[in-house]
DNA sequence: AATGAATGAGAATTCATTCAT
DNA sequence: TATGAATGAATTCTCATTCAT
């Protein structure tokens, strides 16, 4: 999908408001406001507020499953090295894109009616499906383990790396990091989310415990 | 807080109705339809629907940590032991009240303005409090590996099971179970997420890797 | 249908201004400041716009066709008696109710799409089955012609007199005729329009000519 | 007045909805979209959207009572004959231009300060003051009757035409005509109403009854 | 001459809440 | 204690029109 740059700018206010505030708790006079421009123009470029929702979907969901697909099958490299590859990846785009994750996260919680539900569905699916891949390969060469709960295991990168995100201000506050630059924290919460995460699924796969 | 009869019935409508389509999504309408009451019921007994909000919060969480801390100082159990306790206790508590941590996974989100932010950040430092004297008393005994990160531990712990029974219907898709009876579903993910955060729990905590 | 006083006038005033505007060019708010409550109402009380036209349909043209049937089957008359009576049931209906029968007149010109066209079918029908067995009548006792088209026959009534109350201003101005009380111009007209159409009428049905 | 090709395609575009969904209930998006041009052209071409109904008034009704008089006066005829002419050119006329005259009614109907009410009242004086004419002329050989109510009359006339035109659907449907081609059922419509209306003229104006 | 972009005004409807009883 | 009626504010969206090009 092209959008040009006034569309562009509403998807990006949007996506803000809709992380703070939620989908519904965000009117479009909000919008309008913080993007500086007229309520008409949501309606004129979008058509709805719902489909300025899925028009923020395919803006900022379109390519990443292709994305991680190109990094990784263009790599030579051991089973369990492009595993850590795409947890980085992960924990990356999660970390780039704070807002968008956050309306992913609300919107799977929500019950399966929305217009996002059916996008968020194939998105995981193709998704799940490369991760199993990725899992079969190391299983063919004996590196890992049978028996893998794939759902599961990704749960537990996109819970995990999900719930940090989205109570880093706790984080901060409980370890009193409240002063600490923002692009530091950043670094360190990523830093740890990888090294965390990247234990956890080899002691899953492998099974060396 | 003592709620009666129709207090609690307004209360545990508005749960389902808060999960499935979130806070702002839900008229006090549709709640006052669903409870077959009168819509001014719900100002005359809550004051308005955000302290019904507050009065669901307190309803549920009130005692969640207290139940917890219980159960585990009352036994006599090594560290693991009380740490696998207090993992089950948690998947129960999700999967017996999903309806609500549907709704403070979504609140959880959002931003730090609203009215439950104050009682959710609450809970968690107590719990976080609680989780950190368990995992101190492994550590004096030698049996867990210093330097464990709790917040990120409880970020594992919660994140995966909260993913897990929000995308639940899909996880009964990608693995053929549509069919599987409620119950006995529940009862699966149930082992599932037991076993595996028991894993890693064991696998962060021992470092027997 | 039952409606309350509120209702009532709520209804009576969206019939003058739907007549003296149209449907489409009359707003919710234009029939709220009319009728002096607040614009909410009418969604509380008919739900939309469409349905209060609906509420109005129901509310005036509820019985008329029942009137007619009793009037004219309890009495003991000769055929063209009969259709007398019908005439003038009809002119008077028309002048009583002038402004919904100018509703009624849009609404059939409009395409058969919106809510009314339903009704309106459904009114004629019945009306037209009416007449045919009038007609029937007079044509068995050998006092009526054959080959009488029915719906010719109606659209002449209809047409003649709704376009005639619909242009009466007309009617006043070119019979200068524009200091003349309403009252008893109504008389005037609905005088003229008796004897004329019942004129037309016995002219086609005895086909005395 | 000269309309180019591409306002006259805009006139006609928008006679056919304005017939179809009233005035009020076309939007100019809707006439852009349809004639396939830019929505501004409206604007740009008539200034405005009502400006743009005054054109097609002027654009449809401009010589039509010309037409009438040229026709009449300029041949020998008995004043029965010209009479009869006269109806002839009205039904061909509504039959040909069923879309302006549908919203002709329509207006006719509505308060009197439209745009329209003013040109469709200029027209009916004119028309009246023909058929005046052509009854005097009928009076002075005695072969009328005195005492003809010429507006009357004319709503017998444009109302008995106008409601059947506007009521074809219903026409077809009580006659089990559905799947008559329109072309034939247009000739079949005009010949009923031609027969019907010399016949009642003829009636009225010769009392012969 | 023609148009895509833009807009303020107004459309219908829903909202949470209050009021009178 | 409980509720049907009522309402002002806010919702999304569409409208006819204008502007810059």
């Amino acid at each position: 999908m092209d959008f040009n740059d006034k569309q562009k700018q509403i998807i990006e206010t949007a996506e803000q408001l809709f992380a703070d505030r939620g989908f519904e708790g965000t009117s479009v006079r909000d919008i309008a406001e913080e993007a500086g421009i007229n309520v008409a123009m949501i309606s004129y470029y979008f058509g709805s507020k719902e489909k300025l929702l899925e028009a923020l979907f395919s803006y900022r969901a379109g390519d990443t499953v292709q994305q991680l697909e190109g990094m990784i099958h263009h790599k030579v490299l051991a089973p369990l090295e492009k595993i850590n590859l795409m947890i980085d990846f992960y924990i990356n785009k999660f970390q780039r894109q704070q807002c968008f994750f956050k309306i992913m996260m609300r919107e799977q919680v929500a019950s399966q009616h929305g217009v996002t539900s059916g996008l968020i569905q194939h998105f995981k699916k193709r998704n799940q499906q490369l991760v199993k891949q990725l899992i079969q390969e190391g299983q063919k060469t004996g590196e890992f383990s049978k028996n893998i709960d794939v759902p599961v295991l990704m749960a537990t990168l996109i819970g995990t790396t999900g719930h940090l995100m989205a109570t880093q201000h706790f984080y901060r506050e409980i370890n009193h990091l409240q002063e600490m630059p923002d692009e530091q924290f950043q670094k360190l919460i990523k830093k740890k989310l990888s090294v965390h995460l990247k234990f956890l699924f080899k002691a899953i796969l492998t099974h060396e415990i």
